[in-house]
Order: structure tokens, then sequence, then C-alpha cells
DNA sequence: CATGAATGAGTGTTCATTCAT
DNA sequence: CATGAATGAACACTCATTCAT
């Protein structure tokens, strides 16, 4: 299989590079070959064309992110405590590898809809593993009986990827890690003091 | 000014319309020219250059947006009732011009970094709104005292954003606006009953 | 309409220059641009591709070929004659221009396959003008009877291609104009004295 | 010698049928490796490149078709009969090997010129059997005694040729071999009655 | 003010050939 | 002899911008 061999991670590993630091327009083929110590068409043994590199690249690396996520809170634990544990994660994945935050907060963003609609696909299992811990928290109490999945969803994905962007946005002055605590605690609380009535 | 030309609106106006039906890289000039009923030549009288016209488009767009917001929330109400009016606007903005949602929540962000910083420049106005509301829920005793303004406002956008952003990929579905409610009330409350203490 | 534009046969007589130096695959976009004085960029503004420019210049140049063919032997004679002043003006086309001969015999026939039955649709045209004289051969009795008419097409076209191909291929040592009324003279008697009986 | 080898015919055959079924220029050598089943680089142990492939598949299979044609006119008859039976092998060669009609009568064609000019060189041994007859034809008295030699033989080759092309072009409807005889009559009788006088 | 013809820089991809195994 | 992974040169086409009219 492809991915057992190693210049397909080593293209893979390449490309964060190239596009974390020239931009996504600025990281042509050549360059991530370069970086990648290959040839040219070398990256066609692997991939079938440029936007197939930056597919996989996500899907290696966010692919690899949800199993990881998804096999840590199979444990024991709480809704709450599975929550907390995600974002660190989510956070800590961005923290260590400041290529990868670059590239996946900014750079692939500016790719076109039909990479972008490819990428959502990879993302549905990480909104999923969310919905998870939503419905578990539902069923065992922690969290409001008649909390809109989707809705919930929504902020909490909404929340963790806006703070992950402005980090980046900010040139990663502050502690990301720091913020998976606080960050946690607005989801669970909210702004205010649950007293709202509608 | 500019501004007073007519046909700098009408410029505006062509680029939203041929970026939502053409998406960001099919939106040429010529075509945003020919949307416009003018030559390729006269955007140039009226823009520096093609990002000079996303810019101002966003500018355009937001700026009024953000002004009204103002406006509205100017007036009496607490923090909590204006940051429903605010969601409110929001949602009724995009749910009310098909092609605004479109070209902001998907097309524009496909955009280079240097453009995106300078977008994010406009959006600073609408954070300094949802921070304004912050800081008088934190003031009136709506909002827990140990908020951290910071990340509630990156909550709040983020998941504004992320609902919004949600609902135009899924094809505008269902009803925006009726979830400016939930929305808010999750904002307010969190997925929990408040019992979290670290 | 394109035709009219000066730059749109500037092109075309460029490429056929271009062609006939460099052969047909040394025959870049650019190099037909420099040629022709424009940028490169001019080109697409007359032609759809690379390819348009050639099946274009087969059109015009084959295209008034025939045109000129077909009012020149509207006029009296018998199909006898018709022949021979086809064929001289077949020849004549040639001879009078080196380097579209070249293009023509030689290096436009390395195009592809598609190109190539577009190229042979232009043909169809010249196909036409010989069975006319055929058929008209045949109706005045100048011609045997049961003369097959595509066979006998396929003579004439055979032969004058081969005899102008060989003439190219030998550096047009020889003059070919010279060759048009033996030829003509070997496809009215063929090789023997019509003695032949199956 | 090469020849002896049975890889050596095993890639001609196998380039015949590549190329035949994916015309010439997506006939790559990594294709023909595989219809051979050898490996790509197994190829250059027998061929010095590609054109090496292509001129030598064009002189076994037409160095085959001469000699058997000389052997076969070596024998009794007069030119007449000898160029029929010339006309009937040739056409029977190409209506027997389907594959082989279409490469050399369409796809070896767009090769460049220096390989059509070396593809020549091969052809030179049967214009040289052509002219043979037509020389023997001239001394019996059966053809023209003025008859010029090279023209007669661009005559039989050329509408040998034409024939052959447009069978190929027109997908084989019709049976090619049954046009051997008319094209003999026409090239011995010509279109008319042999009354023309210059 | 307005036009639109002309410009020309920039890049993903193919494939014949090599050579270490 | 045979393999097939790796190489890297080469090129058509787009489109933001200009400027003579």
């Amino acid at each position: 299989m492809k991915k057992s061999k190693p210049k397909y991670m080593q293209i893979i590993d390449a490309a964060v590079i190239a596009i974390a630091e020239n931009g996504y327009h600025q990281a042509q083929v050549s360059k991530i070959a370069k970086q990648a110590g290959v040839a040219d068409g070398t990256i066609y043994l692997y991939f079938k064309n440029k936007e197939d590199i930056l597919i996989s690249l996500f899907e290696e690396k966010m692919g690899n992110f949800i199993e990881k996520i998804d096999q840590m809170i199979a444990g024991k634990g709480t809704a709450t405590e599975k929550l907390l544990m995600m974002i660190e994660a989510h956070f800590s994945m961005l923290y260590e590898d400041h290529h990868l935050a670059i590239v996946t907060q900014l750079e692939l963003r500016q790719s076109n809809k039909d990479l972008r609609l490819r990428i959502n696909n990879v993302l549905k299992g990480y909104l999923q593993v969310i919905d998870k811990i939503i419905l578990e928290g539902i069923e065992t109490g922690e969290f409001s009986p008649d909390l809109d999945v989707r809705l919930a969803r929504q902020m909490i994905f909404g929340t963790i990827d806006e703070t992950a962007t402005s980090w980046v946005m900010n040139e990663e002055k502050y502690n990301l890690l720091a913020l998976a605590s606080p960050v946690h605690r607005l989801l669970i609380n909210g702004c205010g003091f649950g007293r709202l009535v509608e």
C-alpha cells in the first residue's frame, strides 16, 4: 500500500512545511518536491495531482488525530471530562506542530470549494466524536436534556476553531494549551449563570 | 469621494453576484465588469486592484452591518437582550441576501493570507461590539465576573460563524433565523447546568 | 468578424513560418507569437488554442485554394483541360510558397488523429472538386464510362499528393511546375496504352 | 543478433498493438512494455530508444513484405501482371492485419520529420520494386516508351497508398482486396482512353 | 470619464530514459 | 538478463493590469 512507502509521508511532511513557510498559493509542486528531497516527477508516483497531496495531508494528520481522540475518550470519564480531553488533545496537536497549525488553520482554508468539501468530509469524523460526547452528556444528565445536538456541536467546534485560529493569527504569542480549561468551562457553563428562560 | 459615485457600489454589488455565482477563483475581473455593465478598465478607475474590490466589498457590507448593530444596541436593554439582537441581526443579514451569505461565509475565505488579515481588520469592529456587550454583561452582573473577555468573544463569534457557515454549506435548507434564539440560549447557558467547578 | 482583424492573418502567417522553420513539435506558441510580433496571450484573443491555429491555418490556405480552383474550372473547357488547370494550380500554390509547402506536405501530417480528421474535412472540398471533374469527364465521354469515381479520385489525389511530397522531401531540387503536364498525361492515359482487358 | 531473441519480436508486436489501440502519442514506452509483458527497462536492452522501436517495427514488417514481393514477381509474368500481384499483396497485407494497417497508414505518419525520413529509407526498397516493374514494362513494350519512371512510380505508390489510407479512415467498411483489380486497371489505363496528345 | 485590445509572467504534469538491485 | 522506482526537462494557457484612443 502506498502509505507504507516511506516517501509517501516524506512528501506529506514536506508539503506541510512548504505550505506553512510559503503560503498555500506559493507552495508549488516543485517547492514541495525540493523540500522532500525528491524529483518533481516522484511526487506523481505517490499522488494523483497537487490537490491529492493536500487531501492526503489532511486525511493523514486529521485522520490520525480523530482516531487518537476516539480511543482516548473510549475509556472511563464523564462527558464533561471527555470534552476537556478532546479540547486539550486538539490544542496540543496544534501547539506541538507549528507548521501544521498554520497549514490547517490558515492556509488550507484558501483551497477551492471542491477541495474544501473533501476536507469537510474528513472533518465529519471529528464532528461525530463531538456528537458522541454531547449525546452521552445528555444521557448521563450532565448536559441539558433539551440541548440541540447540532447547535451544541457547532458551538463546540466553532469555539475551538476560532480560538485556535486567533492564536495562530496572533503568531502564537500566548500559550494555547493553557486555554483548554477556560474554553472548556465556557462551553459547559456559557457566559451567564444559566438563568435564561425563554 | 469614491463612494458617492454610483458605479462604485454598482461594481461592488456586481462582485458579490459574480463571486457567489462563479466562486472566488472563477470571478475574474472581466466577469465582474461584465456583471456591472462596465468595461474592464473602468474597474480600475474606482479600485486600485482586484484585492481592493474584495476589501471594499467586505468593508461596505460588514461596515454597514456593524454600524447598524452598534446603533441598535445603543438603546435600552440588558446585555443578554443585546446579544440576542446582535445574533438576530447577523443571521437576518445573511438570510436576506443569499449571494452575500455565500460570499462572506464561503468564497471570501479562500482569499490569500494578506487579504484575510485585512478582512480581519474590518471584523475587529464587530468583535469590539461583542466585547462591549460582554463587558456590560459583567458589569451588570448578568455574566460571570471572572469571564475571560477574549475567550467569551471567541466563543460567541466562533459559534455564530460556524452556525452560519454550516447553514450555507447545507444549501440553506433550514431557517437560519429560527436558530438565533437557541444559539443565544446556548451561549448564555452553555451545554451544562453551570455546575462545573475547576 | 475575426478574420477581418489584421492580427488573425498575421498570426496564421507567422505559424506557417514558425512550423516550416522549426518543425511541428518545435513550433511552440511562444515562438509563433514572437514570429507574429505579438505577445503570447494575444494569440488566445484570436484562437481558442494551439490546435485552433493549425486548423485555421489549413482552412484559410486550403480553403482559399479550393475556392480559387472552383472558380477557375467553372468556365469553359473540357474535363481533361480542367484537370490540368487544377494540377497546375495545386503545384503552383506549393511552388510559390516554400513554407506553406513544407507545412502542408510534411509538418501538418504529424498532428494527432483528431486534428487530422478536421483537416480531412477541409480536404473534402478539394475531393469534391476532383469528383466534379471526373463526373463531367464521364458525361462528355472524355473518360471511360465505367470509371469508378472514388478510385479515380484517389488516384488523382494520391498521385498529386505523392508527387508534391516527394518534391518537398527532395528539398525542391527540381521544378514542380514542370511536372504538372506529365503528371496530367499519366493520370489521363495511365502507364500503358489502354489495351488492358480484364 | 538481436532479432534472434524472442523478446525482440515480442516487443515489436506489442508496439503494433499498443499504437493501433492507443494512437501514436498515447503509446508510451510503459504501455508497450506492459503489452509485451516485460519491464520498461527491458525495452532498452533490445532497442536504443523509442524511435528505434518504431523504425524496427517498420523495417521488420515492411522489409518482410518487400522481400516477399520481390520473390513473388521474380517468376514469370508480364509487367502488367506483376503490378497486379504487387497491389494484391500490398492490400492483402493490410487487410489481414488490422492493427498493422492502422499503424502504417495512420499512426506512424504523425512521427516527426526525422523518423519519417528514416521510414522513407525503408520504403525505398518498395519503390525500387515498383521501378523494376515499370522498366520491365517499358522494355517489353507494355508501357509507353516515354514514360517518366519517377512520375509513374509516384502515381503507382500514391494511388495505392491513398486507396489504403482512405480504406482505413473509413474504418475498413468495404473490401479492400476487391479494389486491387480496378486500381490496377486505372493505373494501366488512366482515366481516359489514351487519346491525349500534348 | 470610459473603453477593451494587448500584455507577459507563472506552473502543474507527462514520460522517455537510467541504473542500483 | 531483467526489473521498475526515480528522474527532470519542457510547454500551453490564464488573467490582472495597462494605456492609447
